[in-house]
DNA sequence: TCAAAAGTGTTAGGTGTACACCCATGT
DNA sequence: ACATGGGTGTACACCTAACACTTTTGA
């Protein structure tokens, strides 16, 4: 709710008269980002080294705090431009995962946390912005575990990335503005770690009115060899009906 | 993030040293609750009616403030027992729907809300426990414009339980202990808003397993004519595979 | 005997899966 | 030629939707 006078208990139990801004333990509010791409087929993940305890030299989720002026969404968006140093956050795809607010997940303090996700295409190379620690891309797989709970953060965000590739559009994301069918059967496979029979799935992709739109006439030759593949791009539709559904999903309780 | 070295931008471009905890501007944090059930075929919300301004008389979710010694959860978890009396919360499905940080999201000072949605068997009479304010069950259709952003709240909670019911055994949440065929396939016909062929929903249901499962023996009458339907329980799995899609579910982008 | 609600059967059409096969290109 | 990756065809199992039909109860 939003501050209220129904059950107006502040820490303490008194209730904030006149909310008095300073009367109670005040919360931190920051967002963690869980920045994903996928580079030569593997999924990686934008981190950061940290310096200081708690947790000196582990790897961390980028993120900090949320301003006074800014929503969650804009303390995230400011931050990635920030961590990543690109200046045009198009065709990102940044949404927010869920809050994280165990008292204890911040030994210093207390610290309310809203993760999101950001996909991105390509890997842009991530040069530290000015003052910010310098962000790196690390592959999902072989990370140790992570500062505070962000070993939980990330692997909530795979999830839901692996779920929603199976009804959303959301595999466009990973691509480049033109990408090829086998590069975009390469996001799922790598996402959900299993492999997808080609010719089903690019029928898959194709019927689906909306999902990727070819562009005419245009083709690449991907490895070297073999026949030049056709190029798309991401179509105007969302959501996938029916949905892809990951193979062996039987048996997920 | 949690509060780090990287990028640690307290309110005013200073960074929060030795992390003192007033030196900013405090942010509230609160939790929302969007609880639904189902009473008489019909969907309901608890709300509470607001006595002062801002949006004095008008409808509101109920919640109210984090302490700072309990997680988000926790205390969408205390506040839902305040706000409806009930004691034990078993047989509650309660789960984090998203976080609102709009920084004018409350006129009166920044706030950002933790939203839960929970799903209630049955109507348990909202006796409103001790100080709180009355909360009161009301049609879901027939809402006038709610408090603050509740309305758009409201309607993500919708939109994800919606969206819930098609691929998890959720409907049970709805349910009491021992219910029929019939009672669960109105709860997706409320909630969806559509009609559902019998014959089909019941061989889906009973197709997933343990999704249900059988009281031996037991039957009961339901609408006071016509055969007694059999009972059943919730069983154990979580996930419905296949899904069980909406009817039309084609041409939502 | 009829209406109402539960429960069973049947069938036509669509969807997913697996796999065989052809096409274009570089070496 | 042959390896490599893109692209097409096809057959079969399965699922779903639609609807006819039977069963059990109260009025």
């Amino acid at each position: 709710m939003c501050a209220s006078e129904n059950t107006p208990r502040a820490p303490g139990g008194r209730a904030p008269e006149g909310y008095d801004k300073h009367a109670f333990e005040p919360f931190a509010v920051t967002v963690d980002l869980a920045v994903l791409t996928i580079r030569a087929g593997v999924l990686q993940v934008l981190l950061v080294e940290r310096g200081q305890e708690p947790y000196a030299g582990r790897w961390a989720l980028p993120g900090g705090f949320v301003l006074p002026h800014e929503s969650a969404e804009a303390a995230a968006r400011r931050e990635l431009a920030e961590e990543t140093g690109l200046a045009d956050l198009t065709g990102l795809h940044l949404e927010q995962l869920r809050t994280y607010s165990e008292p204890d997940r911040d030994p210093r303090m207390r610290v309310v946390s809203v993760a999101y996700t950001a996909l991105l295409p390509d890997p842009p190379e991530p040069h530290g912005g000015g003052d910010a620690a310098q962000a790196q891309w690390l592959r999902y797989n072989a990370l140790g575990p992570l500062a505070f709970d962000h070993d939980r953060i990330l692997a909530d965000a795979h999830e839901r990335v692996g779920a929603k590739l199976e009804y959303t559009c959301l595999a466009t994301s990973f691509c480049p503005p033109e990408f090829t069918l086998g590069e975009l059967q390469q996001v799922y496979e790598t996402v959900w770690g299993t492999a997808l029979d080609r010719p089903n799935f690019r029928r898959k992709v194709l019927a689906t009115p909306g999902f990727v739109e070819q562009i005419p006439g245009a083709a690449r030759l991907t490895g070297g060899r073999g026949k030049p593949a056709a190029l798309y791009r991401a179509g105007g539709a969302t959501t996938l009906h029916p949905p892809l559904l990951r193979p062996t999903s039987e048996g997920r309780p």
